[in-house]
DNA sequence: ATGAAATGATACCAGCCAGTATCATTCATA
DNA sequence: TATGAATGATACTGGCTGGTATCATTTCAT
């Protein structure tokens, strides 16, 4: 039996978060995390088992309490991860010196591809069923993706028709062009088993890049 | 102890579906259903227990085997009950005899109105997580929701516009219509806990409809 | 090298859950 | 009213889960 723990310490055997830390432990920590996200992007929080996790990555789930507190910890840090590596496409497309017309469809393009990716859908819907237990998961998402491309958008319209418009009816038409472009087919694929192919892609592209040239033509 | 059933009859005391139903048997069976719809709404799948659902609604578990086969049934049926009530709301706008503008303003706002009621979001947020385990319902969801108010713009600008635009361009518009009006705001409203207020509402069928004016205003 | 700390394997606990069984009670109907 | 079916209450089963405890093994700084 442990000796009796001095006042305010530790009164359990729970470990206690590691401040040195093993190389392997290390890997196990990385692993874990990377497995971990794969399960839960696809069963969700309450899908997956901590059994299961450690089954698939090693280690065990001692690591998971020394590494991350527990199953919530894990989650988060594991989808703050996948978070960052679903949405990495949005911000690569480069459109320096095109025109409206191509810069705009070259854009909306690489955003339905991105959002359509299976992986990028099958976050979206877990995030959106967790967004109760974890409200900022649901921020992070949204404000890596939606908000991020439509910066993205608006940041391109506003070279490509070099201040026409004022600045408050760049971000408007940013917006209109993001859920025009995405907006259905997004929603479609969260119901349906098979995401729209590339005709139905290429159509939602050209149809908003066609709006948003009637919009500019006159004033707004 | 009971005799031996006979060849082929089911040999467990499951409580087979019942024929004959008493006044008070169908009163259960109701109650059982809507109070699971409010709890699966809310919490999901998993997250209810059919303890739970008969401590809330009276009668007993062997209710929800004999009236509806097990917990799967109950979902479905509840969800399929929660559909048509939330859903309701879009297909009441009366626009016989309004102008562009006034109409889609109308219809615009209804479709906005009823998508961020807290009820439509909570079971928009459910059922998006439960589409892998009951496509069904995901597809119901579309039909009665965005296919049916889709439809209804499109209605809607076929008078309006009296034929000006083929048909084709019709549909694609009520498309665009459709997702400039909801698409941002249905979407943060997913992912934050209040929803976009009266101003923010107005302002998202504003530009839609001013978006809708000048895609008509020349030939499309 | 060596010993303290980190890590791994495993068993365990308490609680929850879907589904079934059993028996008491209530209802519809003849 | 009498009777057989429908309904209700309750307990049980088998399995799973998050989290903890225990002890063996590995790592690494000294």
């Amino acid at each position: 039996m442990p000796p009796v723990a001095p006042e305010g310490a530790a009164r359990s055997t729970a470990r206690r978060p590691s401040d040195r830390r093993t190389g392997r432990g290390q890997a196990t920590c990385e692993r874990l995390r990377r497995v971990a996200a794969c399960l839960f992007v696809a069963r969700g929080y309450d899908g997956v088992s901590l059994d299961e996790i450690v089954q698939a990555a090693g280690g065990s789930k001692t690591n998971i309490y020394a590494f991350y507190g527990g199953k919530e910890g894990l989650f988060v840090a594991a989808i703050e991860d996948a978070l960052g590596e679903v949405l990495r496409p949005l911000t690569g497309a480069d459109t320096r010196g095109l025109a409206l017309e191509e810069g705009l469809t070259r854009l909306g393009r690489a955003l339905l591809d991105a959002l359509l990716t299976p992986e990028a859908l099958a976050l979206h819907r877990m995030l959106i069923g967790e967004t109760g237990r974890f409200p900022r998961l649901g921020a992070a998402w949204y404000a890596a993706g939606p908000a991020t491309s439509q910066a993205a958008f608006a940041g391109f319209l506003a070279r490509a028709l070099a201040g026409r418009p004022e600045a408050a009816e760049i971000g408007l038409l940013a917006r209109l062009f993001h859920d025009m472009v995405a907006g259905d087919l997004q929603h479609r694929a969260l119901f349906e088993p098979v995401p729209a192919g590339e005709a139905e892609r290429a159509a939602s592209v050209a149809a908003a890049v066609r709006a948003v040239k009637a919009l500019t033509a006159r004033g707004g």
